[in-house]
DNA sequence: CGGGGTATTGAGACAAATCAACCTTGGTGG
DNA sequence: CCACCAAGGTTGATTTGTCTCAATACCCCG
C-alpha cells in the first residue's frame, strides 16, 4: 500500500496504527456501524458479507493477507467482515488515513486502484451469479482461489471457507455445492482430497467453465 | 456534480466539454476501449452492460438524467453504455476532469460519493441475483425504478427498457420475466397497463418481496 | 391495414431447492 | 486406544422453479 511513498511521511500514521488479532469466526466490523478505521490484512483470511434484515446472507468477497478492508467512502461500512482463520490486522484511523492519502499522489493512486478492483470483482461476481450453472460457479470460485493463492503448486487449492460460506457466496445451497464438487470430480476436472483440499486436474476446461457460458 | 464548486474554476472545463446526442440503442462507449472521457447524462436513459466474449450479456445498471458515466479509475472502461432512449450528454476530457477534481475538495467528495454509490448499487444487485425468485427480482427492479423516477405519481412506473434488458439485468430469460409480471398482477400487487406501463397497487408487499427473502 | 419486432402463453425438459437420512472427521473422556 | 459425540459434509428422493422450444397475441410504424 505504501509503496512509492516517502517513509518519513507515513511514519506518523503508522505510529498511531494498532496491530490487532482476531479468532476464527470473530467479526472485525459490522455493516451499518460507523466507519472509523481502515485495515490492512497482515495474516489470515477474512470474508466480506452482507445480511439482509430477514437473515439472508450474501458473501461478497474473500480477502487474504495484503488486502485492504473498510475502504468505503460513506461514513458507515456497507458490509460486515468476519475472520475465517485466526487473523492479524493493522488498523488505521480512517480520517487520518484519508488525509494522508489526499496529500500523496502515489498513495492516492493506490487507494483508487483498490476501489476499482473491488468494483471489478463485484462486477465479475454479478456475471457469475447472473446466468451460470452450479458447477460453473464452483469453477469460477476455484479459479479465483487459484489465482490468489501464493503457494508454489497452484494446482493444489485449499478451501479455507466452509460449504455454507461457499453457498452464500455463489448463491446456492450447501447441497448443490456438494453435488457440484462431486460432478466436477466425476468429470475428471478436479480431485477432492478432503472437504477442504482440492486438486485441479484440467485447468483449461475449468477456466472455460469459469468464464464463458 | 459541480454544486459547491466555484463557477469560475469550473468554467475552463466546461468550455472544453462537448454536448453530444445519441439515438436509441446507440453506444456511448465500449468496454475495454480507452477511457478518454467522463460524461454526465443530461437527458434520457442509458444502460451499463458487460458482455463476456462468449456473447453472454449482463446488464449492470440503468442510468437516468443527472447520473455520471465512465468514472473508472482504470484507463479502460469496464463496461459498455448503450442508450435506451434518445439521449443528450455532456462529455468532459477525463484527464482534465480528474485534475480539476483533485484540486477541489468539494468536487473530489462528490466524485467519491458517485463511486461508492455505484459500488453500493452493485452490492444490492448481487444480493438480488444471489438468492431470489424471479418475481422477487422483478419487485427489486420495480422498487428501484420507483425510487429513481421523478414523476409525481410514484405508483405509475414506466419501463423504458425492453424485456430482454430486464432479463439480462436480473439474470433471467424474457419468458420468465413475462411470467413473473403476470404472477404479480395475478396476486394483485401490480396492474399492467401495457408492456411498458405498470402500476403499483400494494407497495408494502412489493417492498417486502424486493428486499427480504 | 399489413408487417416486423416484441411480448405473452403453453407444454415438456432440466436444474436446483428442499427434506431427510447417512457418512466423515476431529475432539473428548473413559 | 477406542467409543462416542457433535458439527460439517455428502447422498438420495421428491418438489419446485426456471429454461427451452414453439405457437400465438400485441402494438407501433410505415
Amino acid at each position: 500500500l505504501f509503496r512509492g511513498v516517502n517513509t518519513a511521511d507515513v511514519q506518523p500514521l503508522i505510529d498511531i496504527s494498532k496491530r490487532r488479532q482476531l479468532d476464527t469466526r470473530q467479526y472485525l466490523l459490522h455493516q451499518n456501524s460507523e466507519a472509523e478505521s481502515v485495515f490492512t490484512l497482515i495474516n489470515g483470511t477474512v470474508m466480506m458479507e452482507r445480511t439482509s434484515f430477514s437473515g439472508n446472507r450474501q458473501v461478497v468477497a474473500f480477502l487474504y493477507s495484503g488486502d485492504f478492508i473498510g475502504f468505503t467512502h460513506n461514513d458507515e461500512y456497507e458490509f460486515s467482515v468476519q475472520a475465517l482463520t485466526p487473523v492479524e490486522i493493522q488498523e488505521f484511523p480512517r480520517k487520518e488515513f484519508l488525509q494522508l492519502a489526499d496529500s500523496h499522489d502515489v498513495l492516492k493512486r493506490n487507494v483508487r486502484e483498490i476501489g476499482s478492483n473491488v468494483l471489478a470483482a463485484a462486477l465479475d461476481q454479478l456475471f457469475a451469479l447472473g446466468k451460470k450453472k452450479a458447477h460453473e460457479r464452483i469453477c469460477f470460485l476455484l479459479e479465483q482461489l487459484r489465482v490468489r493463492q501464493h503457494r508454489h503448486d497452484k494446482s493444489q487449492i485449499e478451501l479455507i471457507m466452509g460449504r455454507q460460506d461457499i453457498a452464500d457466496y455463489l448463491g446456492l445451497t450447501i447441497e448443490t455445492v456438494s453435488r457440484a464438487f462431486a460432478r466436477l470430480k466425476q468429470e475428471g476436472l478436479i480431485n477432492i482430497h478432503s472437504a477442504h483440499k482440492v486438486e485441479i486436474l484440467d485447468l483449461e476446461r475449468l477456466q472455460e467453465l469459469a468464464s464463458t457460458t
